[in-house]
DNA sequence: TGAAAAGATTGATCTACCTCAATTGATGTG
DNA sequence: CACATCAATTGAGGTAGATCAATCTTTTCA
């Protein structure tokens, strides 16, 4: 085993905690190895892949910071979610062989690159795989609900509070702070993803500020008061 | 093999070729009839499952028609989706091995029980199946990429022609009119589901129909122009 | 069968968010 | 380094859809 194949072993991958099962033998740990062949650098604004793309892998995230997003025939377009890292993204493809929507880096990632083939075929071998995979997609599917209930019955505010909550939550599940994020996306792309035109957002996030709840400096937020975030998402109209 | 057996096993079921993958060989369709052990009756108005309940089995829709939808703290609920017959549901429990959301019957139904140990089992042994699951579940998280984008960037006419549209074209696939359909659900429902209030499903039905569009009669939807209904989704508010 | 409940329609009014527009601040580039 | 581009903020005014309310229709069940 050489160098470049150490570099590149899920098992001595510190977001293996993230993005791989847990609790696998040192047997099944080998195996999981050969499901990363190769590693994809993406600038930033590249694409991971795009609408119409011929599906072939799933993706983990190793470094950066993605959106995925959807377009109508009549140019609409619609960010359906922000990926990092440890996570993995590529599940539209699996149903038709085709991408559905587009992945494109918000900053210069590192992508691993999981063959879907490969993927099905240990996971016939290694159930704690196989598990993993389901519960992956399962876990897509649960993250999307919330984010219909957002879009469905939450006003402005609630919206990005949910938001902003969501994300730093995730980032600090990867050791960042609990208190300070830098958002990676424009107001545009949060606004895309939250229903709301991008003049909303920044109009929201100045109330916000205003109500000494977080701290906005451009794309550099303060949460100072998580707990009056937390009761906007949960206090419907009558807060 | 004893009458109530055959009539249980999915390699004679009708739906068969909606819920379970094709081009099985007589090996492979003989095991995945292990699947399916119990069939289960749903009277209108009961739950299949709840937020909360432990995670055990997928369920195939037989007859009948359901609701999905997920609850706030603060009692908000948004509905997610509508299934129908030879649908599958349930795939929200996978990822914490508890329901995440509550499946409503719209009208007495028949579902049949899939105890999800035995797909991951007999996944790992039949590929097409495998393979079957992983497509059930990316063609979930894209239709709710398609309601993301209805609920963030579409308007109201917009938003009840895609929900008719739809309908009617998975009504057809299941042998029923192209023209015509009965709504097995309120106006209410739509409206969660569409993310508009029920006054404004009920008056954009009957713009609708003014228009000569369609024809409403209750809960029963006459398609008279589905072009227009196409061209009021794809055709931004330049209309 | 008949009363009550649930569902649907329609009207009048209100408001949260959108749209349009101008300004400022950041970022990248020849 | 200056200029062009992109991103963000803020204001003024407009509108799609929400809200409140009354009426009508259908379904339910005692």
């Amino acid at each position: 085993m050489n160098i470049e194949a150490i570099k590149i072993a899920c098992s001595t991958c510190n977001l293996r905690e993230l993005c791989m099962p847990m609790g696998l033998s040192n047997d099944d740990l080998d195996r999981i190895d050969e499901l990363v062949t190769i590693r994809r650098r993406i600038k930033r604004g590249e694409f991971l892949y795009q609408n119409g793309d011929p599906f072939s892998s799933l993706y983990a995230i190793r470094t950066g910071f993605f959106k995925t997003c959807v377009t109508t025939e009549d140019g609409r377009d619609q960010v359906t979610g922000f990926q990092m890292a440890g996570e993995i993204t590529g599940l539209d493809g699996i149903v038709s062989d085709f991408h559905s929507c587009d992945s494109v880096a918000l900053e210069d990632a590192e992508i691993c690159v999981m063959p879907f083939d490969k993927i099905e075929y240990l996971s016939r071998e290694v159930k704690a795989l196989q598990h993993h995979v389901h519960r992956i997609m399962s876990k897509e599917i649960v993250r999307e609900h919330g984010v219909m209930l957002l879009l469905g019955s939450m006003r402005a505010e609630e919206r990005l509070a949910a938001f902003l909550l969501n994300l730093v939550k995730r980032l600090h599940a990867r050791g960042f702070s609990r208190s300070e994020l830098v958002l990676r996306m424009t107001r545009e792309e949060i606004g895309s993803y939250l229903g709301l035109k991008l003049e909303t957002v920044s109009r929201t996030f100045s109330k916000f500020a205003d109500d000494g709840v977080i701290a906005v400096k451009q794309r550099n937020i303060q949460i100072l008061d998580p707990d009056a975030l937390n009761l906007i998402v949960n206090s419907q109209s009558c807060a």
